[in-house]
DNA sequence: GTAAAACCTATGGGTAGCACATAGGTCAAG
DNA sequence: CTTGACCTATGTGCTACCCATAGGTTTTAC
């Protein structure tokens, strides 16, 4: 099948399959006619990897690993586990980040409820972000 | 003073004040003798604001527009206060997609605790994934 | 039968926010 | 006067694609 059947299989978009297929992680074949590439069942397996494990969190770096090792006959299995655990409480700091964040955020709004639009002076830039930083 | 010197006081890298420098938030002078870059409180005010607007969730680019408004009289305050209230729902869903993705992981490795690390056997790649695929 | 629509190709640039490498010029201290 | 700390400009790399350009191909419809 050509990339545009491919992608449809796969719910992904044409660009996808080929920027997959530019950096190796799919094969495909060439039609020597007309120079399109053509994908088999096997192809569309790996781009159904490759999502799974793209929505577990991995990296196309690390997906390219985890074939590597498939490929050269090793299991990757081990290697998987290994890079889900560490994941986990990266995740969980970067929830934490982005909840502090959000609560920056809200503190600034609820301070900046009362507080009037500033015109520049030639001094203050926003007197809203400004003042919220004198506050700190 | 030079590059490294705001740097410091603003506890940023010198590279980040170049970059600041480049992309035309900052100004600086040059000293003719050297085309050193030479920096004043002004660019000290600006680079903390940026710090600031940047903890609050603001984009380089979007503090460029706060700047350009102040620069040319403008009040950037009301553009601020809708800015960030368009950016805490869009935090909230990002939290919410990241806790999903935790989720997910956890739910896999506890799947896979007792799952054994299959050798590839040309048909899969990574059983844990694959199967993990099957029970969704 | 042919013309338009839909598809394919390769290449290169854009996204965010810097970090880092290269290759070199400048300056203060010992 | 040399060493090391500092500065310069330029360009590349990171992530995971998306989009634009310019052109060749295939399918569909009249």
């Amino acid at each position: 099948m050509r990339v545009s059947e491919l992608a449809k299989k796969a719910n992904v978009t044409a660009e996808t399959v080929r920027h997959y297929t530019r950096l190796g992680l799919i094969n495909a074949e060439r039609n020597p006619n007309n120079g399109y590439q053509l994908y088999d069942k096997v192809a569309l397996q790996r781009l159904n990897f490759i999502r799974q494990a793209s929505d577990l969190g991995f990296s196309l770096k690390q997906i390219e690993e985890i074939f590597h090792q498939s490929d050269s006959g090793d299991s990757p299995c081990p290697m998987v586990r290994d890079l889900l655990e560490k994941k986990v409480p990266e995740t969980k700091l970067k929830i934490a980040q982005l909840q502090a964040h959000l609560v920056k955020m809200e503190d600034a709004l609820a301070a900046w409820e009362n507080m009037p639009n500033g015109a520049p002076d030639g001094h203050s830039i926003c007197c809203l972000i400004e003042d919220w930083e004198d506050a700190k």
